[in-house]
RNA sequence: GGUGGGGUGGCCGAGUGGCUAAUGGCAGCAGACUGUAAAUCUGCCGGGCUUCGCCCUACGAAGGUUCGAAUCCUUCCCCCACCA
């Protein structure tokens, strides 16, 4: 359980299958994020036919709303959401990042300032373990420290040492919470005819790498975390929160090479087409994104002939998909046109469209390079793909 | 016919002497969004130009008072309510 296995490389990048409890993940993939369990908008039926392999679920949010002892008297999140395949949950540590002004970090842990009703909860690296394996999903994240993209040095190395000794905890916990589960016998996989009344304890803890943009940084939270292991996946986290994309592409050359090669590399919160594209060239396996379904909800597409704001006045009559080289539900049935007029009527339906297209749009990019590594051709590719998305933009 | 209320930029609707090319909202146009406080947010939105500025035309119409009017006065046109 939780291996990996690399089916074929080119240069840096791999192609590869993640077993994992509840499904095997191809890699490279890419992870559509259900915040609240369930990727904004669409059924989960819609998402596995995208090609989806493996999705998100948040502790803060879940945590939050419905409360994880819910979800875990539902059967676990699988089955509370029915997505019958791999989940992996976001420890709560990018909300630290993205509710500044409604949190306060200390050692212990962070306050938050419920945004929903102003309570006051504290998650700490237990609590966040104790969030996820009640939510029961395949991986659960550690809970890290996350600096925004200009930080300092020194307050980079704050958040990073503070994410290692966090990792310490975490993985306490959560073996801790392993140990007492197998004593109890539930190995069970959270999908088991009958459910579980607890989640499978078959859940698997990756860490996340933070240093913000300082290359001694990001080596020495790869340092510590290696030596803190073994891991069963190392996440990179911290990357695309405000930085330039060169700055994320030195990074990633200079710590991916150094993490193992046995062990899937997840870059977290990442990223736009382009960016699946330039990490995968640099070695990194595992993506997600909210940025397929907001900017989907926005009326934004990523297209091979760029972006397109379905929303703009010359699309009223414009007959064509959307995307004339995409093979998704949307594209495959419906105009431009009517997309406009969904969106201009704000009728959901365009939403959800608009949404779908773009997972389908970033699952492909997935695929194509997935297969383009198996058959030895990634390079090439990879240059030409590069190429033609950047060729169409502004 | 009488009395009262009202006519403001595509629409709704503030504004009752200078800070008003005129608050807001809607509609329209464009842009942003990267481990989701986001079906959100931002900009433009009378016309023209050399667009961090200048010049026209503007608050039903015409005329007037005033240094200065969407705002005050006169006449006219139109709409609404009630009374005959």
């Amino acid at each position: 359980m939780f291996e990996y296995s690399i089916e074929a490389t080119v240069g840096a990048a791999r192609a590869g299958a993640l077993v994992l409890p509840t499904g095997v993940v191809r890699t490279p993939a890419f992870m559509p994020v259900g915040t609240h369990g369930a990727v904004r908008g669409l059924h989960p039926a819609e998402v596995e036919r995208a090609g989806a392999q493996i999705v998100l679920g948040n502790t803060y949010h879940l945590h939050l709303r419905p409360g994880e002892d819910v979800v875990r008297a539902m059967g676990g999140l699988h089955r509370f959401t029915t997505w019958p395949r791999p989940m992996l949950t976001d420890s709560g540590g990018f909300q630290v990042f993205s509710l500044q002004g409604l949190r306060k970090v200390t050692e212990e842990g962070v306050e938050f300032v419920s945004h929903i009703d102003g309570s006051v909860r504290q998650l700490t690296p237990e609590k966040s373990m104790e969030v996820q394996w009640a939510l029961g999903a395949d991986i659960a994240m550690a809970f890290d420290h996350v600096v925004p993209g200009g930080s300092t040095h020194e307050h980079a190395e704050e958040g990073m040492e503070r994410t290692l000794r966090w990792l310490d905890r975490c993985r306490e916990r959560h073996e801790a919470i392993a140990t007492d589960r197998r004593a109890d016998g539930q190995t069970g996989s959270a999908l088991s005819a009958r459910p579980p009344v607890h989640p499978s304890a078959r859940q698997t803890l990756w860490p996340i790498i933070q240093g913000g943009t300082h290359e001694d940084l990001r080596l020495r939270s790869l340092d510590g975390t290696l030596a803190r292991g073994p891991w069963t996946g190392i996440a990179i986290g911290g990357l695309s929160v405000g930085e330039p994309k060169p700055v994320m592409h030195r990074i990633l050359e200079d710590l991916v090479p150094a993490i193992p090669a046995e062990v899937p590399r997840y870059l977290m919160g990442v990223g736009f087409p382009e960016d699946l594209v330039e990490g995968i060239a640099r070695g990194v396996d595992l993506f997600d994104c909210v940025a397929a379904t907001r900017n989907g909800r926005h009326g934004s597409a990523w297209t091979m002939s760029g972006r397109v704001n379905v929303r703009n006045a010359g699309n009223r009559t414009s007959d064509a998909p959307l995307d004339p080289d995409c093979d998704c539900e949307t594209c495959a049935r419906f105009s431009l046109g009517y997309l406009r007029h969904l969106f201009v009527a704000q009728e959901m339906l365009g939403l959800r469209l608009v949404s779908l297209h773009n997972i389908r749009f970033l699952l492909r990019v997935t695929e194509l390079a997935r297969a383009a590594i198996l058959d030895g051709s990634f390079a090439r590719w990879s240059h030409d793909w590069l190429r033609r998305y950047h060729g169409h933009e502004a």
